[in-house]
RNA sequence: GGGGAGAUACCAAAGCGGCCAACUGGGGCAGACUGUAAAUCUGCUGGCGAAUGCCUUCGUAGGUUCGAAUCCUGCUCUCCCCA
């Protein structure tokens, strides 16, 4: 993998760069739609690649072994084979499932032991089968496992599982050194940078995992229910000592706003389930603010679900149409909520990444911000 | 013509003397959602009020009772069966 830095906005630390996987080239900053279970949810893989324009997607271990299981990924010959998305994939490591299916497991030094959500077998996640099953999925960037400490966690807390992270992290890093990728091209390993909202804690791990000389790192363990104001600082705090020559990947963040304060903090690459969660449940965010299409206030508003927007279905579809949909559970809406958002985020990502080359960031985004923010 | 059942809020439907401004669905209105256990979840839905509360409601007109959506009588309407 290589990176290449191709322009710092003056003013800001927002970058704009090539990241050259197995699988194609990625323009940073970038949005990487997430497809947990090997799909984002309710799109075509044509309509994210041509219309959406994503250029990377997001799959999930923990999802991925549990169903269909490796044996299959395997057999299909990788995810790649099996959910026929030829461009550039990125798996999370289970780490985030850890947190989320916080009631079903149990952690060691070892590992994490859980039940499965779908049949309550029980399952043992080491840093070392992490990697071995991250090899088997066969994405282009795979990440370390890590527990990602919640945003309430007490400094003491917040300590012990830094140093969880980092321990499973060289373990991790270990195993991947040992093993070979199973499809014959080259796979990344980037590690994952947590210590809550405590500065000190975050320098410390920032420069811990930079020690491993990875070809990206990642920021974890944000927007998991820390003020947003801590997010920002925390993203400071880390930027500052992670290496300006590798990408830099905020996990799971965020809505339209995070991600132009996560660029202009020098962010390269995000992911989360929000465009397609809530595009799914009516919330659409647009270039002209957030509207939730369920309002009754549009029930009569026949004018394009984004007049600026760069989908087919920004122009094709009316919001009173789209509003329609959704009232009557019918699947497109939902569909069609996923695809305007996705296309947006991507768009905005695109925009961004144009300012950013042209020295024209900073202005453009102060004046994006207001306007994606406000709710109409 | 004869016999039977029933009328409850936007709809469906429970309640059959006080715990009823009335269960529950649906619909409607709003909110939430950030490395996806989510095509999910939450709240509100007679009026006024921030609220204790107050006012008006269970086809309609009366009556019984300390008290009625619930019991009685008349009326109106609906549905079913038999002719």
């Amino acid at each position: 993998m290589k990176f290449e830095l191709q322009n710092t906005a003056p003013l800001s630390k927002a970058r704009a760069g090539k990241l050259e996987t197995a699988h194609g080239v990625i323009d940073t900053p970038i949005f990487m739609p997430v497809g947990t279970a090997g799909s984002v949810k309710g799109i075509h893989f044509k309509d994210l690649k041509e219309d959406i324009k994503a250029q990377i997607i997001l799959g999930n271990t923990y999802h991925l072994y549990l169903r269909p299981g490796i044996d299959i990924i395997e057999k299909a010959g990788g995810l790649h084979k099996f959910n026929s998305w030829d461009k550039p994939i990125l798996t999370d490591s289970g780490g985030f499932q850890v947190f989320s299916l916080g009631a079903i497991r149990k952690l060691s030094e070892e590992g994490a032991r859980f039940q499965s959500h779908i049949d309550g077998s029980r399952h043992l996640f080491t840093p070392e089968n992490v990697m071995d099953i991250q090899r088997s999925i066969g994405a282009d960037i795979i990440m370390a496992f890590d527990e990602c400490t919640p945003g309430d966690a007490d400094y003491d807390y917040a300590k012990k599982s830094l140093e969880l992270t980092q321990r499973w992290l060289a373990r991790c890093v270990t195993r991947f050194n040992e093993t070979e990728p199973k499809y014959g091209y080259a796979q990344s390993l980037f590690p994952i940078v947590q210590g809550c909202i405590y500065p000190d804690l975050r320098i410390k791990a920032a420069e811990h995992v930079a020690t491993f000389n990875c070809d990206g790192y990642a920021i974890g363990g944000l927007s998991v229910g820390e003020k947003e104001e801590d997010m920002y600082s925390m993203i400071e705090v880390v930027n500052n000592v992670l290496p300006e020559d590798k990408p830099r990947y905020l996990m799971g963040v965020g809505n339209p706003v995070n991600i132009l304060e996560g660029i202009d903090r020098g962010i390269d690459l995000f992911d989360c389930v929000m465009p397609t969660r809530n595009g799914r449940n009516g919330m659409l965010f647009t270039s002209e603010g957030i509207i939730n299409i369920k309002n009754s206030k549009w029930k009569d508003d026949f004018s394009p679900i984004d007049s600026n927007g760069t989908s087919f279905i920004d122009h094709q579809y009316s919001k009173a149409y789209l509003r329609h949909l959704f009232h009557s559970k019918e699947m497109l809406g939902a569909q069609i909520g996923s695809i305007h958002n996705l296309a947006f985020y991507l768009w905005l990502v695109g925009e961004a990444r144009g300012h950013i080359l042209a020295g024209t960031f900073s202005e453009w985004k102060d004046n994006m911000v207001t306007k994606i923010g406000r709710r109409l």
